[in-house]
DNA sequence: CAGCATCACTTGAAAGCTCAAGTAAACCTC
DNA sequence: GAGGTTTACTTGAGCTTTCAAGTGATGCTG
């Protein structure tokens, strides 16, 4: 019904970049962590399970720290299982839920492959950004996060 | 060899918002995009092609236009001349050549889908920054992905 | 406590992307 | 101008992700 509101030169001048953020940046990072023979994904799951109590999980809370969904998380934790990265036994508690666990094989595949991550994030944004741009950046990019998606991220509960 | 330069608090809290922005900001452009029958990687396609004097371009120019391997537009050129979007004919003057051409179909199509496509990139983007804060991170993001990928974009050639 | 709904997770098929290999045309180069 | 290289594109296999459906276990309700 109404006029689409299409972007003035300004806009789509930083849409361009704000797109090639979003389609590049993935790509490089990717790439360091497919040299050591992981994905983002499978990393993050990783990097949430060293983090956690007993380096453990139940399924469906690693989804959301790893921001994947319960099938895709379930597809990885196979990889990741066949690869003895992990492991997943059924809780006692509940027989419904799968707790997953970091191996030591996990650990140490994870203290093995994070520095050479953290260098590639460093290369790809702080080393380019000065201290203030990087506040910046993070502050915008999480507002946008915010509306596009409210209630994230899910490891930060408010306290009472 | 020498020690890891680990993120600082800061840098860690901007960079979990970075990583927010590019999972999220894609996954929400493409549902929007998805109800109309059409991923990111076609609609830039397509519209590279709009943009194009006689809405023709040849393949491996448009495969950098919009952002793909050569490899990704062939199949996606694929599926688009299908559903009668595009043709793709061999340049008589180098019978190497595939010119990819949009279709009357393929412009109504393009008409039709634009508007809520920019409206989703407003409402994720635009509708939630300041003009300021707009070029701001447009700024900024620019300079990391020329940090990234030097030479992009590859529509912009410099005059003499 | 029987029956049904819900929850937690897994599975398999379909879709898209990447990578490596294949095809054909055009360009050297001697 | 024959032989080999490069260019332009296509194709098919393998992998990951999504989506819908399936399997048990648990919780609710009368």
């Amino acid at each position: 019904m109404s006029e689409t509101r299409w972007l003035n030169a300004k806009e789509l001048d930083a849409w361009r970049n704000i797109v090639g953020l979003v389609l590049f940046l993935p790509t490089r990072l990717e790439e360091a962590l497919q040299r050591n023979g992981l994905n983002f994904f499978e990393y993050s799951t990783l990097a949430a399970l060293s983090d956690a109590p007993d380096q453990t999980i139940q399924m469906s809370s690693l989804a959301d720290l790893a921001n994947g969904s319960l099938s895709r998380l379930s597809h990885a934790a196979k990889r990741l299982e066949n690869r003895g990265w992990i492991e997943r036994h059924t809780s006692p508690s509940d027989r419904r839920v799968t707790l997953a666990t970091l191996t030591k094989e996990g650990m140490a595949k994870l203290v093995e492959v994070a520095p050479s991550h953290v260098e590639s994030v460093r290369q790809a944004v702080f080393d380019t950004l000065t201290p203030q741009q990087v506040l910046e950046l993070g502050a915008i990019c999480g507002m946008v996060v915010q509306n596009i998606n409210p209630g994230w991220p899910p490891w930060e509960q408010k306290e009472t």
